[in-house]
DNA sequence: CGGGAACGTTCAACTAGTTTAACAGCGGAA
DNA sequence: TTCCGCTGTTAAACTAGTTGAACGTTCCCG
């Protein structure tokens, strides 16, 4: 037969079957209880055989719904790589499909702001797809903040991560509880006698709000436990000098004796530094990271650093998203959710030398 | 206006430019030779102003195309990560989605196979949507082989990455070429003065046909180039006694004076039982692995690797995938492709001690 | 004044189903 | 004999457009 090569459509099943098609349909939707049991097992059989499956474009134009979220977050280091897991996790579970897109190559963290139009295609794919909702990492929620108000009109829920609008807060917002992790941080090295800290903080970009409140929180953190005030530093505004940076605080003197990095990859220049200038971790220099990347456990010494829950982070995105689409806070206004971070104490920190 | 929160129609555009719906439909696909400049303008700026935007659920529904390719690879470690970066950068430019979805949390990468339902369940929500096409990683083109006929059926493309069928090639297939950078690392250990060279290869799974290739072709280099025998080790069916196995390779005597592990990740095993040990990488002991994975060159000593272009291999896969599609190579028959790989020479190789 | 562009309209069919409503055949029970 | 319940059918409207064909107006040119 010349069907065999084609996609078998519901009317291949209902002639198979030897019923009409509304009965195929509403068999094979579940409505069962109208027909007997020999005419559905039939239905079914035919449509196993055909190879028959549910269109979701069609359901996808019927009720408006896709069953689909769009998900833009670059797999950039283990941290988002966890969160995407996370995400897919929560909406396989719930037949969803997430739909991940970004911009930029992965390699080169900080340039997405190049790419502002190739992102905004990408907005347009997922929207033209008709996406029932969308995640955001930070870099994206402030490159296309512009096209929020389109969003909220055609109420699509939106969650952001690692990244509150200060403002007006017109998403839902996931991210690291920062100033309790701070606090464990200060507490940390303050326990183990540090008195000269630093802090190394990244480009501070204006989607690296939390590298901003990380280091304040750290700061006033320090204070409140009545430390010396903290020293801090960042990287400029392309990101490039880190081991500058790095030999810099470094040089200083009085020299810290503990520094804190607001993420893995800033601490990595300060091991770089610290070995070429000759000094030793954690007997001369105490360094604490932030976010527990794949490689902090296998530097050596073994980083100490606060692990962050991407896991959880990316289930509660995406369950927030579910939640406003399932009706239940359907018009509930924007809400921020701080999920906590563990110290996990390596080799990396140690008693201040006298 | 009631409208006002609603989606946009097309129905609104063309009431709102003062046109026939079909005129408006005809305007916006492009059909502009048929219409007067200034009616043109009206509905472009009409469809602007509301914020319209095409369907694409009924583009599909109506050409059998959705612009959307299927992708089942997990970002599981830096090259997959830049593979899926290759392949999202190609449809991108094309003017497609990639839709990847995974099973698995991405941490245990062995353990994808138990949750092989799920695993089923995922190509049925991407198939459900109609993806064009798909390309797959090795394990999933294994566990789903039974579901290639009704791919095949559905006239579905499929390219695998790094997994060649060996009876009936059913699918694209883009790899590396094994052959000749197996003969390159061999050249240059053997030019280093190796007599006594081991190989430590993976799991050797079934979906992980690169592993003994590999292995096989490195073995093969080896020989036609003069050395001695190579002896070969693998890792268990879990992929969980890796230390151990090092540790094994590392008590042989006369010890291995060079050893190729066949990713970087078993190269990190060698490199902590030779800590473990005492034997110092480069002097008494070479290792070369395989990738050049994101922590490779951050090892102490930086690790000696061959280079594989993930990027390039991502990007032609979707090409494959597009070029089967846009009727080019509608019915030809499998193709395998294979991409070269860089030795990267750093500083765990060095001459054989005497 | 007739013909033909240029411009635009209406009608209908098509994508793959979904859903409501009305209706029909049959067997069993009152 | 009639009515009801069970099982199923058909017709029509609906999702959001897309596309071909036929059909009107103007307006200009010869």
């Amino acid at each position: 037969m010349a069907s065999s090569s084609q996609v078998p459509r519901l009317k291949d099943v209902a002639a198979k079957a030897n019923v009409s098609l509304s009965a195929a349909s509403r068999i094979l939707r579940g409505e069962r209880q109208r027909f007997g049991e020999e005419t559905c097992v039939r239905v079914l059989e035919a449509a196993r055989e055909l190879g028959w499956r549910r269109n979701l474009l069609v359901s996808g134009m019927q009720t408006g719904r896709t069953r689909t979220v769009g998900v833009m977050i670059p797999p950039f280091d283990s941290f988002w790589v966890d969160v995407l897991a996370g995400i897919h996790m929560v909406l396989a579970q719930a037949d969803y499909l997430p739909i991940t897109v970004w911009v930029g190559d992965c390699q080169e963290m900080p340039h997405f702001e190049k790419d502002e139009d190739e992102g905004f295609k990408q907005i347009s794919r997922l929207l033209d797809r008709r996406v029932d909702g969308l995640i955001l990492w930070p870099s994206f929620a402030v490159a296309y903040y512009d096209h929020f108000r389109e969003l909220l009109e055609r109420k699509v829920p939106v969650a952001v991560i690692d990244h509150e609008y200060s403002e007006d807060q017109i998403a839902d917002s996931i991210e690291t509880d920062e100033a309790a992790s701070a606090r464990a941080v200060a507490e940390h090295l303050i326990s183990l006698g540090h008195k000269q800290i630093a802090c190394l903080s990244s480009r501070e970009a204006a989607w690296q709000a939390w590298a901003v409140r990380r280091r304040e929180c750290f700061e006033q953190a320090v204070e409140d436990l009545g430390g010396a005030p903290v020293k801090s530093w960042r990287l400029n505004a392309w990101g490039t000098d880190g081991l500058e940076i790095a030999h810099e605080i470094l040089s200083q003197s009085p020299r810290p004796t503990a520094v804190f990095a607001v993420t893995d990859h800033e601490a990595l220049y300060l091991y770089e530094a610290a070995a070429e200038l000759g000094i030793e971790i954690p007997r001369e220099l105490s360094v604490v990271g932030f976010a527990d990347l794949d490689f902090a456990a296998n530097l050596r010494p073994a980083l100490t650093t606060m692990r962050q829950r991407p896991r959880e982070i990316g289930r509660r995105a995406a369950q927030l998203i579910l939640d406003r689409l399932d009706g239940e806070m359907y018009d509930s206004p924007p809400t921020t959710i701080r999920v906590g971070a563990d110290l996990i104490v390596r080799k990396s920190t140690g008693r201040a030398a006298e």
